[in-house]
DNA sequence: TATGAATGAGTTTTCATTCAT
DNA sequence: AATGAATGAAAACTCATTCAT
């Protein structure tokens, strides 16, 4: 708030919003640190100034990412107390909303998996955590469920899944669709009709 | 048969070979023509020779990725009928095993959406398409059963979703474990209870 | 000779002699792949077609002017055999009289010194093959001295000397005068008078 | 002795020290100023408030540099009287025996030469200097000797080509052996054993 | 068919320098 | 005296593409 941290920080700050843009639109790679800096507003130098390489700003915008995500889900694994018997619903739609999100984090994963181990590290360690905070809230929810850590696996999986899904489609999905499909799914294929 | 036949196929070939290996690796951006010919055993002109642009090369893989897939997907529907309680297991194995296959799905996929319009045009028709034949598939095999095309839907997402976890985390999935999940799933969660 | 060799060779030539000439005036440092294509009249893209780093082009132009440095002392310590007494004089005269290489020269070691361990290596051998050169002439010239090698290491040493000195004061040395010097030297300096 | 005095040559030495070392290590050229401010533990903007230019920084190390050998030159000199015989030796392992001292002066009459003229001035003047304290030291010793000047001139020039010695071939050179040399140099080679 | 030489636009990165505070 | 944010010019290098042979 003080007058002296406007300067310091918005260079910065708009730096990022820039580059989450741009990754987000044309993807990581394609993304040149040029059109970055253009679009920021400031010189070349300066984005260098901030971020030493290109490295660097892929790390911080995914950490940031990473982040707003994982806030996103507890907000919503809190929320989720009063009305347990939506939280699928509850979590597909939230997560999904925000297309935008989805198309940097197909983009993010991307660049993770060809190439930059630490980058995938961190992703991987990220999955991991929204896997166990899932788990810890389903287990909350209904204590004499077992397997709740597979279900947040799967969920996690849907999840991923329909961002695909809807990125290469161009299509939203219609969760309460898929919500009764997954209930309908069991009976007939799994236990092949014996559960009278 | 022609001995002057086997040259011209061979350097495509080759070439396909060696491009799908190097986009599998490194990401459609990252492996560079040269790289390419290189692999493939070809100079930078006769690579162009056969591939006027980039572009068509990306095009010329992704077609031979998709329909690799389609076709295994027939198999596997074929395959259905004597075992129709074990399909989704099926489903999920088979195609998820080749992990190189899923790699280059992420990044064709990622290629398609981040400005290829023709390419994601071209993936989200294929995608359609399988979901069309399973839709049909689980018609057949559960003729009393609605909703056969919203399974289809989940069924495709989830498999897309498993693939990007097995690359990011670098763990197989232990689908046994995802399909009891499924099962148990739609009891507690869903319904909450109210099943009579 | 033939049509098809000019094409192929020229650009290259043409990149070595432009770099050998910014090399020698500006230093390997001050001298960018920008100026050496411009003077060459090809392109950045070219220049590095034909050398895929500035570290392969130093290298090149550094054994191109060891060589030259080579064949040069080979030719004169064969012309010695008339006139064995006046060794040292047409020695350095010859090998100084170009300036420009005495240039090159110093901008080679310096660059080999400062953190390029293979060029330095590659220098360091060369040094050693003409030491071995020279001593072997000496030894051919005057087979009852001892100590060639050493008389070799002194004149390499004194050679370089003198470049710098050259370099530096930008003003001939007059080798007739330092050669009345050496043969001056030994007497009082070192013997301090005893040698009657 | 103020308080206030100690800071400002503090930084100053620092930078002074830093880049000495860094001159020394990487050569002028690849030493940038963020490394040296770095290593310093100074801002890059206070170097700048010390040094306007690195032409500065790199002038001011110079005449530091220069003016310690010519010191010690002086201080060497001096000694010289007790033991007017072992001059030659006395003074090149004195001003060899730190072969950083050699490094240096080889990336500094580098940039010298290659367009930096008022360095190269600098550096020529002191030679000079250097070879008019050497000339007259060996008058005083050797008061009936002529040509004091060029022995002067060729031990400066030998001091010189045994640092290039040293740095590329990274092995101490032997003085004893070479003075040897220089001893038994005169006889066979030039007189060419006209000396009855 | 096939090649390899050539290109130019574009990439990431480096760096000396400036300047408000 | 000192700082660190910012800059722009220039560095080395990459790469898809063209073209004469």
């Amino acid at each position: 708030m003080r007058i002296s941290d406007r300067p310091k920080g918005l260079a910065r700050e708009g730096i990022l919003a820039a580059a989450t843009h741009l990754f987000l639109d044309k993807g990581v790679d394609k993304a040149s640190l040029s059109d970055i800096a253009k679009e920021a507003g400031v010189s070349k130098g300066t984005l260098h100034y901030h971020f030493a390489s290109k490295n660097d700003l892929i790390f911080a915008i995914t950490e940031a990412h990473m982040e707003t995500i994982t806030r996103e889900l507890l907000q919503l694994l809190e929320r989720m107390r009063e009305s347990p018997d939506r939280l699928f619903a509850l979590l597909m739609t939230s997560l999904l909303e925000a297309r935008d999100r989805g198309r940097l984090h197909l983009h993010l994963v991307r660049e993770a998996v060809a190439g930059n181990p630490e980058l995938r590290e961190k992703i991987a360690e990220t999955y991991a955590r929204w896997e166990e905070m899932l788990a810890a809230a389903l287990i909350t929810l209904f204590p004499d469920h077992r397997a709740a850590s597979d279900i947040a696996k799967l969920i996690i999986a849907i999840i991923d899944g329909c961002v695909i899904q809807e990125l290469v489609r161009e299509q939203r999905m219609d969760f309460s669709v898929l919500i009764e499909a997954l209930i309908a799914l069991n009976r007939p294929f799994f236990t092949s009709g014996s559960r009278s």
